[in-house]
DNA sequence: CTTTGTGCAAACGATTTGCAGGATG
DNA sequence: CATCCTGCAAATCGTTTGCACAAAG
């Protein structure tokens, strides 16, 4: 992959917020001072730092796709008021183990999708 | 909610099949032999039906939003090529217990994503 | 000079909305 | 008769694509 400006920014941008942010958020997060890359190469350098493995999708929520720079496997929770995201490291959850998953499915990854209230919302 | 001949048929087709369909595959599904009803209402009814408690939106996939009709807590298994989708119950996964959840967020529901490749696509 | 990336605008697909009947209570 | 539901078409939103030009190897 070529290192371009733009994507250096989209992935630097992404490293620097805990949020998972929207294609849209980086695009206007990046463009707030001086315009620095459109729409479509917002969504083009997502799909090449996707490809190579920088950054990973999230879904969590309806209409919108998310994008994390940790790749590291870890879990996630998602208040349902506030729609706020947060990850929870892979420790803190105790050890998961499938018993009797249907032989014929081969697991490769796995991750937690916690719902509940964050603390502001309380 | 009163209960119409659409809902009706919207909710029947979600309980007789395990695929977790899309809107639009709960359209032609229904429309498949005589038109039953048309695109805003099976979405307004999945809307109502959602609300209800009866159904509940899963989200495993970019762009679409599929329904299931189990209500009750469960995990799901996605297989990475064909995009199918299984329900793995609740007592198939071993005690998760959360240690050191930050205090301030409050857990309502939790479930496992698990992706792989399904028995068909080895 | 060939390949790859960018920007713009148009296209697309999933979902929502406005509005005019219809059915229900 | 007031409310809620349906159907149609148009609108909206996130994402993708086509194309011309610029940049990099």
């Amino acid at each position: 992959m070529r290192v371009t400006p733009q994507r250096f920014a989209v992935y630097s941008n992404l490293l620097s917020r805990k949020d998972h942010p929207t294609a849209e958020q980086i695009l206007t997060s990046l463009n707030k001072n001086s315009p620095t890359s459109s729409q479509a190469t917002i969504y083009s350098s997502l799909q090449a730092l996707k490809e190579v493995g920088l950054v990973r999708e999230v879904l969590l929520e309806e209409g919108v796709c998310r994008y994390d720079a940790n790749v590291l496997p870890h879990h996630h929770f998602r208040c349902g008021k506030c729609g706020c995201i947060e990850d929870i490291a892979w420790e803190q959850v105790e050890g998961i183990s499938f018993k009797e998953l249907r032989p014929g499915l081969t697991v490769e990854q796995y991750e937690l999708t916690i719902h509940g209230i964050c603390e502001r919302c309380q």
